[in-house]
DNA sequence: AAGTGGTCTAGACCACGTC
DNA sequence: ACGTGGTCTAGACCACTTT
């Protein structure tokens, strides 16, 4: 006898119902697939896919062979799309323009030099300006580790956003990303045509090759802007 | 003749290669799963899977009758885990602890008013202080649609924070999150001990069970504090 | 050693979107 | 109407963890 088509949507839906009930409290131990699978009318890799949804979400723990148990913190998981500046700005409808302030090759600050996994090699920096409908928009102060990014020093980086021009040839995978808020220095102050102290948000990120560390950045928004998202 | 037993992630890093070598330059379109998997010599499934991996990070666009195409602009999809802040904090090793400041029920301010859907009602407002080893860490201030959240007027937030007590007793299924940094005001800058004016990171969060307003809350983290996440 | 989740295969049918 | 991705089933074997 064939079984009952359930999708794993509808497991999915009926699982995270039974613990937001209370029938499965924080902590619980749930059936295994194969028992849950025979429950609900349907193959185990169905159940699979579904606990593997709820478990992506943050809802379940999962491991092998101690089962699966709802979590003890329900940290939802939330997706977040890291946007191509110039991207984000022309959905707003709004004209996107990039100017090079910066362009050097140089030691990095010890800070960055271990982020970068360098010793005593130089490093390309690069400081841009992103503009939104002719406003500052984005003050970008990112550095480069050249060993790691083959011909970087050949890339024009007043024609192509640097963002843009790694996003094609760097690859990338594994990041570590940041928000914290600060009072603007001199510099990032100058370039966002604010005055020196004032708040703004900051979002940094590292990424790396494998094990090589491809670029750290420092973005900082101007007075007023915010990063959105939705889950 | 059987297959040669791929794995979905080999599959995902062959083509993940494909696209850095530019072999598959942004915008291309792929081959159908079912050529790709006589290729790879794996199950069509396997190449599904490996290709709905890359979809979710946002490198590949996938459509029904249209096919699979290397995506214009690579916007990474980026996951993060809103955590509770209790864990977050005994995480560091530190002794977590919660103040009450303020529960009050009022009608709430008109911005607030919208986000909850409410008219006339009344709403659920509280204010309270998150502390780290005796530090203030982080001020919330939360309004509550009490509505869509029963016996929440019953809830005693001073010895369970509004956080960990809406984590277990109200579901959500949709969210919205934002970051931005302002200038402390009179309210969150004595909460947290620091002078008026100085500069905060703020997360923002509504959430949403169904079309049901649930909550919305404003984060202040003390200055020098941060948001962090790893991809 | 044994239990549980993780994944693969082959084949089938469905659903969506374009023509 | 047709092409492509989306999903389901049944059965098998593998891999990680704990006993």
């Amino acid at each position: 006898m064939p079984r009952e088509n359930q999708t794993w949507q509808s497991v999915r839906d009926e699982v995270r119902k039974r613990i937001q009930t209370g029938l499965w409290p924080m902590g619980a131990l749930l059936p295994k697939e194969e028992d849950l699978a025979i429950e609900m009318g349907c193959a185990r890799v169905t159940v699979n896919r579904a606990l593997r949804d709820l478990a992506e979400q943050g809802i379940l723990d999962r491991k092998r062979k101690s089962g699966t148990r709802v979590a003890e913190f329900p940290s939802r998981n939330v997706k977040f799309s890291i946007p191509v500046l110039r991207k984000e700005i022309e959905a707003l409808g709004r004209a996107y323009s990039h100017t090079l302030l910066l362009r050097d090759v140089c030691p990095p600050p010890p800070p960055i030099r271990a982020a970068l996994q360098l010793d005593d090699t130089a490093a390309l920096h690069i400081q841009s300006l992103h503009m939104s409908g002719g406003h500052p928009f984005v003050f970008e102060d990112r550095w480069i580790n050249p060993t790691t990014v083959p011909h970087v020093m050949d890339a024009d980086f007043s024609s192509i956003s640097a963002n843009e021009w790694l996003v094609s040839h760097a690859p990338l995978t594994r990041g570590e990303m940041s928000f914290s808020a600060v009072s603007l220095d001199h510099v990032a102050a100058e370039a966002l045509g604010v005055q020196v102290g004032t708040s703004a948000l900051i979002n940094e990120r590292r990424t790396w090759d494998g094990d090589r560390a491809v670029t750290c950045v420092s973005l900082s928004y101007a007075p007023g802007h915010s990063v959105r998202t939705s889950f």
